[in-house]
Order: structure tokens, then sequence, then C-alpha cells
DNA sequence: AGCGGCTCGAATGGATCCAATGGAGGACGC
DNA sequence: GCGTCCTCCATTGGATCCATTCGAGCCGCT
């Protein structure tokens, strides 16, 4: 995919069909990490036969969202803290470099729509700001045109997804505001045309998130890790 | 794969194998950018039936190697400048983090491995510095264990593979020896256990190849864009 | 003579059927 | 009574066959 909104292309192709459904599920949390996916399931729900099916779980591997073992079977990929960790840290590195291509492309009413998302999240409960912030981040990437770095982005997202839920839900209950502060300066360096001062704001507010992540273990307490 | 180099995993599934040696083609530069693969001629090859042959297009996809367009057919991708430049922007911010991962595991036996292929590169014809260069840079990360960061790194090599090898040959006409002195500082500073000052030295190494790649637009000047 | 439409063909995408592998349960032996 | 081995079953991987779609070449029309 080229671009950052779950854009429905490759309809030639019917594995990308079950693909997106199946990747909506996994976010909203209906099938957590460790979930066995059968393969016979899926296709009798898409009316289709396994094949197409094979190749959404292979999409969906390569997203890092399943884990596939061969002769055995398809789980939802399940994270460690510590790989949690790694993909904080790169997104760290690269989200402020797409942050820079994308700055210099932001229009007037797309820092409104910013503004706008930021004022709602402080009012929102945790789902609606897990849903806003999302939508809040990659609206800043929007106007980047990537080869490879927004899928990239939009991947480090999607295998954090549901720790960020448990995560934001605490943060929630602790009336952490950092977090807002982060999104308003951001905003601002951005109306100003200041990409670099936007891009420290965005490093620093990734690496926040990393090191307070790494006080809560206890999310990813699951026995037996899949991987 | 969690592994660096090119281990022959999953064995289970006859799709991997097909993609191992098409893969390797590829970066062999017998199929060159813009090369039509028709999925029969892969099969018959293989000897097996054209699924594990989708399997492995799909999977050369995922890393970047393969373009394909429904019901229309497969090629290797081509890149243009701009996307190449991105690709090292990317390697430029995440390579310096793996290399972080990996030095504190480095042993004494895997620096001297690495000042031995230093030197050898500064010997070695094109040809021999392309294969030197990769298993010099892929040396200092593979004692890191990583979820994705090494995959991703053995991609972005991968993708640009093939343009490297037509900078190498310029610059290896230009006697250009700035790469050799980079190399030896990032061994340097691995044997003191600077890791930020092996990281650093890195960076810088990735930019300016980079920058020097903006001189050379004439390694991307095929006609008809695949992508 | 040039352009548009149409038809035919080749290559891909999908469905059904068959083989092979992994796991679970039970039976046997120690 | 417990551990090990074997057998059976569920599930996945692969092969063959059929439908669909895109493209090229030809023919006819203007």
């Amino acid at each position: 995919m080229t671009g950052l909104l779950p854009v429905a292309r490759d309809h030639g192709r019917a594995g990308s069909g079950i693909a997106d459904t199946l990747r909506d599920e996994i976010l909203r949390g209906i099938h957590p990490p460790g979930t066995r996916i059968r393969q016979e399931d899926l296709a009798a729900r898409h009316t289709t036969s396994r094949l197409p099916v094979r190749e959404a779980l292979r999409i969906l591997e390569s997203e890092g969202l399943v884990t596939l073992v061969a002769n055995s079977g398809a789980w939802v990929s399940r994270l460690t803290l510590a790989e949690c960790e790694e993909l904080y840290l790169v997104r760290e590195r690269i989200e402020p470099v797409l942050l820079g291509m994308s700055a210099p492309l932001l229009t007037s009413d797309d820092l409104d729509l910013l503004d706008d998302l930021a004022e709602r999240m402080e009012r929102a409960d945790a789902e609606d700001f897990l849903r806003h912030d999302r939508e809040f981040h990659f609206a800043t990437y929007a106007p980047a045109r990537t080869v490879m770095l927004g899928d990239t982005v939009v991947g480090l997202w999607n295998r954090t997804h549901h720790y960020r839920r448990a995560f934001v839900t605490a943060a929630h209950a602790r009336h952490d505001g950092t977090a807002h502060l982060d999104h308003r300066l951001l905003v601002a360096a951005l109306r100003r045309g200041d990409a670099d001062e936007a891009a420290h704001v965005l490093e620093w507010h990734i690496r926040r998130t990393r090191i307070e992540l790494e006080r809560h273990p206890e999310i990813f307490a699951d026995d037996a890790p899949v991987r």
C-alpha cells in the first residue's frame, strides 16, 4: 500500500480483502494475541476456498500481526516487553524522518484538523483516545508519499496496538497529561513551519512512551509466548 | 527470519525455497530491475506447481524485491533516485540502532574478522568489494537478536543492492577511499567498546553514501519505471 | 492511411481434491 | 501408577483443473 489510510486497493486479489477484515478485527481486540486462527473458519466466513485465506495469512505474517508455523497453524502474534521496546526504538528513529517528509506538505486545513483531534483527545475516554491518537499521528504523516517508510510505520503501530491499548488505559487512570502537551507542542511547531522542532518533539514523545512502558511489565505478563 | 544470514528456515513450506533462490538470482544481477517474471517458468524450473511459486512471489513482494500487478504479472522492482534516497535515509537512522544492540555482544574474534574483511576490501575489485562490504556490515550486526530490525535492514540492503553495484563501480573507478577509512574507524571504535562513537561513524558512513548517490542520477536512468 | 473496436490468446486467480505432517488420546509395558 | 510408544484424526501444504482478466494483433470503418 502506498497511502497511510486503510485504502482498499488490490481488489483484483481476494486475499487482500480477507487480510483487511482480519487485520481490523485483530486491531479492535476481537482476536487477542495468542488466539489460534483456523484457515477453514476464515474460508467459511468469507465464502471462499482456503486458498485466498492462505494468501491473507501470509500478508498478515509479513506485517508481523500473525505468526505462521509450518504444518501446524497460525496464531495472532504476541510480543514480549523487550520486543515491544525494540519496535518503539525504531519508531523513535524513523517517525521523525517521516514527519520531516510530510511537514512541508501540510495545509492549514490539515493543521486545524490536528488541533481539533488534540482537543477531542483531551476529553476522551481511553478507547476514544486510542483511536484519536492514531488518527492524529497518521494525519501528520498523511501528505508524505513514500516507498516503504509509511507502510513500515503503519506496521509498527499495528504490531504494538494491542499493548498500547492496555498501556493507555493505565495512563488514563493516572490522569497523565504529558501526551496532550506533546501533541499541542507538535502542532504549534508544525504551524510555525519548524519541521526540525516538530521532529524533535515527536522523537521525545515516543521515547517517553517507551520509557513509561518499561514500568508496566504486567501488560506483557501472558503465559507461553507464542511468537 | 530471525538471523541476518541467509538461513534456510521454514522448509516445511516449499515457497520459501523458491523465494530464496530467486532472491539470490536477483541480488546477483541475473534478473535486473524491470525483468518480467513468469510463474510457469519458475514452476517448471523447480518442478513444482504454480502454487508455491505464487507464495514465493508474495514473499519477495513483501520484501520489496518484486512488484506484483493483479491479473497481469510480476516484475523485478525498480527504484527511482528519490526512492533510493528514502531507503538510505531510513538506513541512516535505524542501522546505528541495530549496531548499538549488537556492539556489546561482539567478541574479540568477531573484531578480528572485521579487520580482515576491511583489509581485503581495500585490495578488492568492485564486485568483491560489494560482497565483502555486505559481509562486513552484516558481521557487525550479527550478534543482535531482533524481532524485526534485522529483517528490515537486510531488506533495505537487498532492495538497494542492484544500484549499489552500479554506484560502487563508479566510486571504485574514482579511487575513492573514504569508505575504507569509515570501516577502519568503525572497527576501532568497536574495539574500544565505544558503541556510541561506532554508531556515529556508521550514521555518517551511510549519509555520505546517500549524498554521493545524488550525484549519480544516471544510475537510475532507466526508461519506463515499473514500480 | 490512421484510428477505433473487436476478437483471440496467454497468463493469472480461484476452487476442488489428494497427500503429508503434527498433535492428542489411549493402550501397553515397566 | 507413571512413562512411553503407537495409532488415529484434525489441519495444513501441494497438485491439477477451471474461470477470469488483461493485452496484443487484426480487421473494419471513417
